[in-house]
DNA sequence: GTGGTCTAGACCACC
DNA sequence: GTGGTCTAGACCACG
């Protein structure tokens, strides 16, 4: 159910994080559902539970899903609108574009991968 | 020339090189063009040297400028093609783009910002 | 009669206890009224009688209500004096006073709040 | 610098926290002004350094202070202005100034209160 | 069994 | 030296 790698840069806690982001964006976890328990991820995955505990913690935090305390976490139901989130990823999205357009992509490549929003992680 | 943010949680020596990525995309440095000398810019910005130094080889690595021994650097012609570098911006492109279309942005909107995408930084 | 937020991160008991409270405090419930029972509450609510036995324990410690075995739970007359408690409420208050101030929020506009303060919940 | 009770319900990093910002509201740590380090802090208060680490994340998400690695923690030079945590403090508030006034505390009283200003923690 | 907190000790990149 | 991440194990309140 979820990537790690351990040769990533990025820490672990937020490979977690961003692999329960896209399953939840991509709608295989549905709004109100409720989430593999802190000790289950760890055990599945071989990771401290602390580690995961502060994936979820973010992931609350980014308002992604709830938690409540002795019954498990949940997919919220609709994603809180957060404008100073979008305006950080607008900058990131077209920091993205313009090196790509620097190095040789062409602006109707970039363009054809979001209209067709093809997987390319 | 190049911007410093103490805050920023980047490391001083990745903005030293983003600041020189910037301004190369920008066609500030043209191809061939010799940058300021390490101590230079080190005495300019009153950032020590070894960090300019790691920011400057990072920039070689990555194929934008070339460093001549008892010369300088220099910006390269051409940028080298570096398929690998290219496939993790288009994987991160893909990343924001869905992550704001799931926020609300409409393809639309993503498209045109890439299109209009004049404003540099 | 009682609103059961599941996605709050206060506990069950804490929430019906604060209904409650709010229930007298509005003159809903008046002083020597008969609670609903136990068994009542958590049926309607479909909450573990022992999660509502817990909260009425909780209001009976805190002077709202007294409960007489075999009779059921009835709201005070007159709800005893609780310097404590009251000395807490006012720590808490000034807190938030200040916090707001510290934000942006001005004096007059918080003692307007305080003194037209009729919205309830 | 710093003050813990560990008979107190809240969690040890959530009395840091307020601690810190109490610190920071009343002006004795002034914006820019570096923060100890989180070993030292847990040194002087017998404290695990993770735990330190936990309510200085904390402080930096509410914006409070930012964080720069290997450089330390330093307060920030305005606190940027959240509505949502306004309106979240102005519900404390009136929670508050509600059940004040139902426990017998006058409105004139609290509103003397928020006038004066007066330390009552 | 659940999330939440805490300790003790470790390693890392950065400056 | 600094903040940041991670592990291994523990205890707690809640339902």
């Amino acid at each position: 159910m979820i990537q790690i790698d351990y040769r990533d840069s990025r820490p672990i806690y937020e490979q977690i994080m961003n692999s329960f982001k896209k399953l939840i964006q991509a709608g295989v976890l549905v709004p109100g559902e409720k989430l593999p328990s802190v000790r289950t991820i760890a055990k599945e995955n071989s990771i401290n539970p602390n580690t995961i505990q502060k994936a979820i913690n973010e992931l609350e935090n980014q308002g992604y899903i709830y938690s409540v305390a002795g019954k498990g976490s949940f997919v919220v139901e609709k994603i809180v609108n957060n404008p100073a989130k979008i305006e950080e990823l607008k900058g990131k999205l077209m920091e993205c574009s313009k090196e790509l357009m620097f190095l040789g992509v062409s602006k109707e490549e970039i363009i054809g991968m979001i209209n067709g929003g093809s997987d390319n992680d």
